[in-house]
DNA sequence: CTGAAAGCGCTAACAA
DNA sequence: TTGTTAGCGCTTTCAG
């Protein structure tokens, strides 16, 4: 049986109005003898408040929601990491929920995390809920981070991708490659902003270097790396007609290129070049050390954490959402040749 | 203002009662009627009960919370990922927490976690708070996760450290390797049992093949670049002195390892032989591949959320705590040399 | 300086 | 088949 604030009101001989005074710090008048008092019988007991019976009364609960797409990947990871220090410091927990980019999973985390009773909200959305995602946006501040959606009027943190992509395809060009393929996830049949927004700053990079853009040059895949593999094999395949550089639309993407280049003994950047969207910790480690556009992914985590607990704290919604777009970096390595 | 099963009731016209029976599946005794009146007034109203007030209520919150050491380590990422899968599918929701092995935010999270009532935690953890983790495992099912901690009697799940080591090391011995370094974070300061073991295991292997144990060999380390690298320099400055195999302790030592070796220019494994504890997903992209014992992260995850749920849905602490140990497993690349 | 009392939103006997 | 009632553990006026 737990031992609650009555127990502790009891032991001391004073009401539980006095104890709760105590617990949060309400020491303007309170006698300096029972107020050792109640800390001593808090000690013995080893009592420890019930945080549900606090926030069902003052209506907060100091924690905030995170729904990502996946975990596994170094790029969520370094954000999530970033939430999660920032929280930390303003004295926030954190429920973290992966939804997989699957809009069933995120409606029902959706769900529960409201139940649940979060302050606030950080989502990186499939823009598939965006009904919920617009009530949520009306009882608590929202964030939304690394994508885009036009629907919601929430607060928005984000890369610049379309500036990434060109920074990627300049590189490219600046070293003579002019038959440049792309690997994206699936961009067509869903509404993931950044995919988008990258396969159209890929073709308008081109153009601006008068490359005609070809569409069996635009490959949309899955990470999967058989399908990777046919996939490459498909487009190298054609000796006359083949790129002479690979652009990999994020990080999962450009390691499963890499790893199915490396089964296929295709040697980076003679037969192909590489450049992927993404850093990651280990990139230079690869053979060749692979040349990137990265993204601030900590600070953009800290940024999102800010900006929802400062809603928070602000004690209302966003009224103009803040829109912050974060320059991306191109880092280069080897994988894309002199 | 939110709405609450008040609303709903009158809207309907009937007791709160008959609505907490309805979000409860209580139907066996409801007329379909009221039924479908009720829940098409939930419907209209958009109404969504309060875990909170629930949760006080029927003493359980369906959430249990997760302190882990560095979520930016992919070890530990899998064993989230592992962990994520098993509750959402077990219909809970995790806390996650970032202790960065940190005794005092360990305390801390430990504390805000049974405030917030979790009904379950794992946890990966320092050792320095065993005092309230007996407590909790008094309250809650508590699984250690890739520690083990003998003054808390909890369900564990690990890895065999000593057989994973004896792995790395014989394979280093059948290539011919006898002066093997290891790095390792620090585990003397610490109490941290697998750095402990795999140290220990790491004297003990050489021990069975004969070669005597050289302090100069075992490299306490931080992972950062510099103090590796110093470390790296000093070891191999003395050319008739110098291992010509390296253990690197873990999936993060292994990396700085790694890079630092890059930056000395010394060559895998010519110069000398790499091998690391921790698999990681591209590890085989490396220059060269890196040999490594891995461990089943994911499924330790997932076992643990087993344990942990489990011990929940029975209703009982364990009597006598589970104690899983997985096998390591090797996996041969190139960075050993043929 | 401290206590009494009402209530947060929900559940669960016990009646009816 | 449904309503009444009494809390869960805590906070917060309002008195005193």
């Amino acid at each position: 049986m737990p031992i609650t604030i009555n127990d502790v009101a009891q032991q001391v001989g004073v009401s539980k109005s006095t104890i709760s005074r105590y617990l949060n710090g309400h020491f303007e008048a309170m006698s300096s003898a029972t107020k050792a008092n109640i800390s001593a019988v808090i000690a013995e007991l080893d009592y420890q408040p019930n945080a549900l019976a606090r926030s069902l009364k003052q209506k907060h609960t100091k924690t905030i929601g995170a729904i990502v797409a996946n975990i596994l990947n170094p790029f969520t990871t370094s954000i999530i990491r970033g939430i999660e220090d920032y929280c930390n410091a303003a004295g926030f927990s954190l429920i973290l929920c992966n939804a997989d980019d699957n809009p069933d999973k995120e409606r029902e985390y959706l769900e529960i995390l409201m139940a649940k009773q979060i302050d606030g909200l950080i989502i990186s959305t499939t823009e598939c809920n965006n009904d919920v995602l617009n009530k949520v946006n009306k009882k608590i501040p929202l964030v939304v981070i690394a994508r885009k959606v036009l629907a919601v009027h929430s607060d928005t943190v984000t890369v610049d991708n379309e500036q990434g992509v060109r920074m990627a395809i300049d590189h490219l060009v600046s070293l003579g490659h002019k038959d440049i393929a792309m690997f994206t996830l699936p961009y067509k049949s869903v509404n993931i902003s950044p995919r988008f927004e990258r396969v159209e700053g890929y073709k308008r990079a081109l153009i601006r270097h008068g490359i005609p853009f070809r569409s069996e040059f635009l490959i949309e895949s899955s990470c999967i790396e058989m399908e990777v593999t046919s996939n490459l094999q498909k487009l190298l395949h054609n000796n006359h007609n083949k790129p002479t550089a690979i652009f990999g639309g994020n990080d999962l993407m450009t390691m499963a290129v890499l790893k199915c280049l490396k089964k296929l003994a295709c040697k980076i950047p003679e037969d192909v070049a590489v450049i992927g969207f993404d850093d990651w910790d280990w990139a230079l480690l690869i053979d060749p050390p692979i040349t990137v556009v990265a993204q601030p992914t900590y600070a953009m985590g800290q940024k999102a954490a800010e900006l929802v607990i400062k809603g928070i704290k602000a004690h209302q919604l966003a009224q103009s959402p803040s829109f912050v777009v974060y320059p991306p970096q191109l880092i280069v390595r080897k994988s894309c040749g002199e």
